[in-house]
DNA sequence: GCGACAG
DNA sequence: ATCTTGTCGC
């Protein structure tokens, strides 16, 4: 598919603030997606300072696996609590180029608005991709809520400190740690919900990412050694 | 100052 | 994220 850049991804942590600050602009919080064909998921597994980035593309409802792609580049910005995007992202752009499929939707193993500045991982890949995008992480960044009850399908409000609702906390599966959903880009929050538990497969967490998962574990042990090459870019 | 903190 | 053994429950 194709990918367009909207900056450098050679920062500081303190320019990735600003850039997150104006990519906030960018992200269109609301939208329906007619029943998606072709649902992607990403993930990223490192070896030390090697991303193994990795996106499927699963068929929907059915949830078939129609095509793997994975690209393998050197990473230079740290792990920092807010600014996981500008880690995986350049490596999962990349990735997202070398799909044949165009996914009517895509899952992001992170979060959307539920961030401090409400421009989480999934908000960026979904402006910088132009595809609706939802935020689905394993645990909280940002926000306070309510344990939704134990059965799969139940639902409480992720709110930030103002009462504002920034996400939901989804039981997927009973009696287990539920995941946090956000909306990533062009999609509302109750449709990001409806499709995290369409795409469930009896696991925690939803098949898209899941599978992307798997394949990234596998690249990560079974990949070769070298890097591959890809513009990161240009700039404002 | 202290605690929290996606992957 | 990654490291890393056993253990609880369906």
């Amino acid at each position: 598919m194709q990918v367009q850049h909207f900056h450098s991804w050679d920062v500081t942590p303190k320019e990735a603030i600003q850039i997150q600050q104006q990519l906030r602009a960018k992200v269109i919080p609301h939208g329906k997606v007619g029943t998606p064909n072709l649902i992607a998921g990403a993930d990223v597994a490192f070896v030390e300072d090697i991303a193994h980035a990795c996106v499927v593309v699963l068929s929907f409802p059915k949830l078939d696996v129609l095509e793997t792609v994975v690209h393998k580049a050197k990473v230079t910005f740290p792990y920092i609590p807010g600014l996981l995007s500008f880690r995986e992202t350049p490596a999962l752009v990349q990735a997202f180029g070398k799909l044949k499929h165009d996914p009517d939707l895509i899952f992001i193993d992170g979060q959307g608005l539920a961030h401090p500045r409400a421009a989480g991982i999934a908000c960026h890949i979904g402006v910088i991709l132009d595809r609706p995008t939802i935020g689905c992480a394993k645990s909280l960044l940002f926000g306070t809520y309510k344990e939704p009850k134990q059965a799969r399908g139940s639902v409480s409000d992720l709110c930030d400190d103002g009462g504002g609702v920034i996400g939901a906390v989804v039981r997927t599966k009973d009696g287990v740690q539920p995941v946090f959903v956000s909306i990533g880009h062009k999609i509302d929050l109750a449709q990001a919900i409806e499709l995290s538990l369409a795409c469930g497969k009896g696991y925690r967490i939803a098949e898209p990412t899941r599978q992307a998962d798997i394949l990234a574990e596998r690249a990560k042990s079974k990949g070769g050694h070298g890097v591959e090459q890809g513009s990161q870019g240009e700039l404002f």
